[in-house]
DNA sequence: AACAGTAATTGCAACAGTTACGCGAACTAG
DNA sequence: CTAGTTCGCGTAACTGTTGCAATTACTGTT
């Protein structure tokens, strides 16, 4: 067991200068605090109150908002689950918020008395899990992919039931199919454009470019999709929206607009939450089971921890689709 | 400052035994346990990772789920930027699953390393809330009421609004106006059966018991009840539903069942989030801003453990009425 | 270059809480 | 009456943090 002694007699300093050089207090030099830091990385050191390892862990954010989306609270309902089985606790930390500039991001987890953190991020602060890895911090992403070896995540496939989803709209006949994702191109929504792209293959068709759709992840967002849809001359009579609010805006502006669905425009949406059971009509959507996903990252983390083996992991889960009743053959222009 | 010293001096016990009566270690006795625990409470002794005072805050669960709906998101939501201001960090607790049978809720607080706690409690587990207002541990309940000026609450009065939601529906000439609530008759369901009957005894109407529908808070239940509506002889031209889930579903039931809303069937909803915005037709709705009262409980929490008074506090916020589409003059048969 | 003053670093010691181990008392069994 | 067991508690050794003092380094002046 690594404990401040330990490493300051390794460092040649006092406990009490390793005690600050964790909690980056300004008084200690650079030069000092760097080797701390390395040899209490080295050691796997955790913070302790008195003899008792703490066992917490931390949900963090990168971005700005905390739990802004049904896709965070899901997440987090699962993670609370997935510490059960350890018997850890959940602190939600937010990083650009309380991380200061000059300490590393090992340095704020112990502060934050965390052994382990649960780490969503968006794909343009991919960079924040690498520095974090380099660390060696143990740490879990949710929803990013990664190649190097040494993040570990989990994520969900949801490329598969994307091909799937829309081989079916090809299968009913539908020849002309929208594309709608966010203009913030993650993983995720780029997974859900290439299955789009791959059915399209698969039929030997081509993917037109003007029916690709990239609006901000909300219900306006879903509601302009479905205007400029029906507004073409060529227009689709499906579209696939690769997330659950521009879904949802795209089937209620639909109503506004006295389109029939599945009649006069089939939607497939993408579903994170339960959101497929409350519209009208009931949404064919791929769905991904967030809450397992914070489940699995919290239950793996934990168990890491408990086991003090630091065997990397990097997981998969598929997504599933289902179909409900916003999808129909095409130009089935009867009233139902 | 009280210590683990200064306690065991009083009690006359040493440290040791002090340490495990608040960690509620089987070992030391009933008596010595149950006066090492009194003298803390009165001390007003918290946990600290050597000199330093911890800074988290719990969110606590009474029930078995945590952040099963979105009210308990949108609530954590706000917990997070409440605690912001003096600093502290939200771990999240569930006092079902993790405290003791034989401890006592300081202690398990204690043991969970928080200062305070934000309570997420239900009607029926009211009794857990008055247990730790008498252990005198810092406490906030959200979303329930007491009389008890103990017990610091914050509170959202729906009251006021339901009753001027369902006036709104009299004024358009509604006279047969049902209302759906939850099974579990909780402080808010209850508020807004309240409205619903003081708005009917300003227009000198009686309320009908068998248009008062109580249905377990789903889409299922929704669905349910504007089945139900929709099969009676003498058939209401309006409802209040005063859940979001209950609303949402009889929307969905609505248009399942071909009944134009609000031609048809007017609706009020009541929104504890930004369900309103995603149904068809935009939903007329007593909202609830969730979100603040978290925020609203967290600061006033944070700040009174930061400046060290225990001044208590009950705080009402008002709701507000938002009309939208769902709600027009009866019977108006036009196909508008 | 020498010196004084100031800021930056560091360590000592006293503090905060927890726990392995052992001791003694009380209780039980033969 | 003795041996074994259980219970309750304390000693001592461990965990990390912090106020204060001491030391070191740097900076500006003569």
């Amino acid at each position: 067991m690594s404990s401040v002694r330990t490493i300051a007699e390794e460092a040649g300093v006092s406990i009490t200068t390793v005690s600050r050089a964790l909690n980056n207090d300004v008084t200690v030099s650079r030069k000092t605090r760097e080797l701390v830091l390395a040899i209490a990385n080295r050691k796997g050191y955790v913070a302790r109150q008195g003899r008792r390892i703490t066992t917490n862990i931390g949900f963090a954010f990168t971005l700005g908002q905390t739990l802004a989306t049904v896709f965070d609270s899901a997440l987090l309902e699962g993670i609370c689950r997935g510490v059960d089985e350890c018997g850890f606790d959940v602190t939600v930390l937010n990083l650009q918020r309380d991380k200061k500039p000059n300490e590393t991001y090992t340095q704020f987890f112990m502060r934050k008395g965390v052994r382990g953190v649960v780490l969503r991020t968006t794909h343009e602060s991919r960079r924040v899990c690498d520095a974090i890895a380099e660390e060696g911090f143990p740490m879990v992403v949710v929803s990013e992919r990664f190649e190097s070896e040494n993040i570990n995540y989990i994520d969900c496939d949801s490329k598969t039931d994307s091909r799937r989803a829309v081989e079916y709209l090809l299968e009913l006949g539908h020849r002309r199919i929208a594309f709608a994702m966010n203009t913030v191109p993650d993983c995720d929504h780029m997974d859900r454009f290439e299955g789009y792209k791959q059915a399209h293959a698969t039929f030997g068709l081509s993917v037109s470019e003007e029916i690709v759709f990239r609006h901000q992840a909300s219900l306006v967002g879903g509601a302009t999709v479905m205007k400029l849809a029906m507004a073409m001359s060529d227009r689709p009579t499906a579209i696939y929206l690769a997330d659950p609010l521009l879904a949802v805006g795209a089937i209620n502006k639909a109503h506004q607009m006295g389109v029939a669905i599945p009649d006069q425009m089939s939607i497939i949406g993408f579903d994170d939450a339960e959101v497929r059971y409350a519209v009208y009509p009931t949404m064919t959507a791929v769905c991904q089971n967030t809450s397992y996903i914070g489940f699995e990252a919290a239950s793996r983390l934990t168990l890491m921890l408990a086991s003090g083996e630091r065997a990397g992991f990097q997981k998969t889960i598929p997504s599933f689709f289902e179909v409900h009743q916003s999808t129909g053959a095409p130009n089935a222009t009867s009233g139902s």
